[in-house]
Parts: C-alpha cells; structure tokens; sequence
DNA sequence: TATTTTTTTTAGATTTACCTAAAAATTTAA
DNA sequence: TTAAATTTTTAGGTAAATCTAAAAAAAATA
C-alpha cells in the first residue's frame, strides 16, 4: 500500500505518460508543485517499490503495476466526482479538489459498492472516461475545438482542463457536456473562433477552445 | 487546519475527556496505539496550537477550541457510518475503519450536503448521536445493560464498543439496536444474564452485557 | 515519612517528504 | 565540435511524527 505521496506522483506520472514516451523529472516536478530534486528522490522510491522503469538523467516510464495502481486511482477519482454531482449536487467546477481528497480513501468494498450506487457510471463530469474495476475503459477518440475548421459540426464530450475558473466560463456560455456545436467562423486577429450553439452564435478565445474536446460528427 | 494526525489526537481526547476530567498521556498512548513518549511531543504542540489546556504532569483538558474541532470531526465520522450502511449497504460492523479514514476529508460543503442527502440523521448506525452543523446533540442518558436489575425491561439503543468482532455476535443473538429486552435472570456462577428478546431466552455473558446500552422503559 | 512503583518527560535517533545550492550529465546552439 | 543553456542529480539540511532509553516527578505503599 502507497502514502498519498505516492500515490499523488503515481497518477501524475501516468496522466504525463499519456503524451510523452519518457516522463522528465521538470514535468513531474511542475505537477506535483514542488522542486525537480524531490522529484529525484521520489521517482527513486518508486522505482525500488516497482512502480516505474527509471535510468538516470532518461526519465521514467510505468511498469504495469504502476499503471495498475494509477489507473485505480483515477478510478476513485472519477467515481467520487460522479458522486459528488449526481447525488450531492455539485456543479462540476465543484468537485476535483475534493476528489483529490477522497481519491485516498483506501476500501476495495467502499469503491466497489460506491460504483454499484451510482449505477457503474462510464464517463465522469468532464467527460473523462471511468475504469471498471479490472481498469479497462473505453480510450476515446476527442478532437480538440481548436482543430476543427469551419462548417465542422459536432457534440462536446470533454474538457482537457478541469480549473474551477474555466469549468466556470464554460457553463456561463452554455458550453456544457452533450451540447451541439458547429464552427461558423475564426477571426483573423486573434484566431478566436465562432461557434453556433443552438442557433446562438458565440465568439470563444482560443485559449478556450483548446481545451473543448469534441466528438465529431463528420468533418465539412 | 490540523493534519490528521492532530485530527486523531483531538478526537481521542475529547472521547476521553468524556469520563475523566484530565486526560492523562498513558491514556492517550494506548488508544492512539502510540508510546507515551510521542505523546507528550504532541500535546505540546496542541497545547501551542490552543487546543488543549496542559500542566506538565497533570495530564490535558479540551478548550472550547480543541472540543469544537473535536466534534467535527466526530459529526463526520458518523455521518458517513450513516452514508455506508443506508447508502452503500455496509454491515454495521463494517463500516467504523473507513469511516475513520473518510472523517478527514476536509469540506465544509461535502458534510452539509452529505447531512442533507441522509435526511439529517440523529444517530449513526451504533446509535450514538450526531452533531448538527453547530455542533449541537441530544446528550442521551444511557444505562448500561450489565445494570439492569431481574425484570428490567428496555430498548437497545447502542453499543459501548464499536469492534467488528463484537457488533457480528450482537448480530448472530439478535441484539441489534431497537430490540425489545427483558432481563430474566442473572445467574449465579459467572454473572452472565439470561434475557427475554422477542419471546426466546439467550444467555450472554458479562462482558457482552457491559457494552449494551439500554433505554429503559420502567425499572421493575 | 521513606521507599517503591507508576507515570510522565527529556534526550537523542530515525523516517518521510521536502528544501537549497552546487555538481554532473545531456541537449541545443554557435 | 566546442561552448552555452538546460535538465537532472547529489550533498547536506529541515520539520513532522515517531521511537528507545534514561531521568524526573507524582502517586501508592509500607
Ligand atoms: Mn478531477
Ligand atoms: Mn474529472
Ligand atoms: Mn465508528
Ligand atoms: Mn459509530
């Protein structure tokens, strides 16, 4: 069994793995806010425990019990967040910092039935896919609002970023899960984008539309 | 905000405080599975922190301070007890280790709206109280099966110890909380009493009948 | 009251997760 | 392909929560 250290450093690791073949100890260390020479140590522990693969001044990779035990992690993570709106009333920019908490709380029985209770939900408030309990999940296929050109349709089905402030403005301009969008039009000075969302026409910065994640119904 | 280990120490001394006027470092060693050594490091610094009030040794005393957090963190406890066995379906021997873990989450919002969701529950599953959000509670007046006299009679309104071992026999018997019970005879020997329970007689030893707390309904 | 026993505290270490500053390795650029 | 910049590691230290062993205070007993 990991400290919440550990396991803090473990999901990080694993959410970074998902771009980049080997992890840089900078990366970790911006995540985890605390400086590169703790990441140092750590990653040591981690790898003497058999989490990740670790050569020296190459970054990591995850082995499979790493991934294992991340994996698990974002499990509770989602779980809880699920919990959180749908029985609690949370509004989805409400939700994460608990989360962070309550991803910690170490009962295979309380997650198993937690996920019983809520009905093995498959996707979490941002759209982010939930692991069942042997942690497979479905690796879905997002493009980013920003790539889409214009007359590209489609349903946003995430965010790539979870900040409360920009869960926030999303939800003010009605830019919510499950919503239709279609791209009219992306100005030329500072490349924000117009988009139609039920016959209303909004202008969105790129900034914000990076971080849309759509599931497109075709492409123009 | 007090880290968890200071959360620990809180809540032990407030229990402790309940039967004693100062609470003295062996006492606190042994519930918190510690040497007494440990102890006085952290009583000093709860002492710093304001609180406990604590006179080298004469052993501690709660301030307002200390007994408030203390009660929070005792509200949250037994609020998710109530959560596990209504929501998720745990036994009643269940449910205490985890929800030593989930009383240190740390959001106000999360226990109101966890305390809305159960339906403002009074007492938790081993039918001790739970405080309102200002920390208000019924100081409900217990007696002690192991009191009562041949011909008592009473209701089961909670246990005296809370371990999963001892809360599977009082379920095996029978004696679960709300239960009807009269006391038939105490005998002789090893002082185990005989008691009525819905029309059937059981035996239950002395040591079980110290942990049945009863509400009375008449003395013979 | 003097002695023994018990309780509590102090002194000095250990472990975990950090830190800063400096050295070493790697990568990028000239 | 050398020099500069960046990244990573090491060395040495700190704070929190623990420990053991020994000293000090308080309580119980003779
Ligand atoms: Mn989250
Ligand atoms: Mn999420
Ligand atoms: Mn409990
Ligand atoms: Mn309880």
């Amino acid at each position: 069994m990991q400290s919440f250290t550990e396991e803090n450093y473990l999901k990080i690791i694993y959410h970074l793995a998902e771009n980049t073949n080997n992890v840089q100890t900078n990366a970790i260390a911006e995540q985890m806010q605390t400086k590169p020479a703790s990441v140092t140590d750590m990653i040591k522990k981690l790898a003497d425990k058999g989490f990740i693969d670790y050569v020296k001044y190459q970054g990591v990779t995850m082995t499979e019990k790493g991934r294992n035990a991340a994996i698990d992690i974002v499990r509770k993570h989602r779980l809880w967040e699920v919990f959180l709106v749908d029985k609690l009333n949370f509004k989805w920019d409400e939700v994460h910092d608990v989360a962070e908490e309550l991803e910690h709380i170490k009962s295979t029985a309380l997650i198993e039935r937690l996920d019983e209770f809520l009905g093995f939900p498959k996707s979490d408030p941002h759209g982010d896919p939930i692991p069942d309990k042997n942690g497979r999940f479905a690796k879905t296929q997002f493009t980013k609002l920003i790539e889409l050109k214009i007359g590209d349709s489609g349903t946003i089905t995430g965010v790539s970023q979870h900040s409360s402030a920009f869960l926030k403005h999303l939800e003010k301009l009605g830019l919510t899960l499950g919503k239709q969008i279609q791209i009219n039009d992306v100005t030329d000075f500072d490349g924000s984008v117009e988009i139609l969302i039920l016959d209303k026409q909004i202008n969105i910065s790129r900034e914000v539309a990076k971080h849309i994640l759509i599931s497109s119904n075709g492409k123009n």
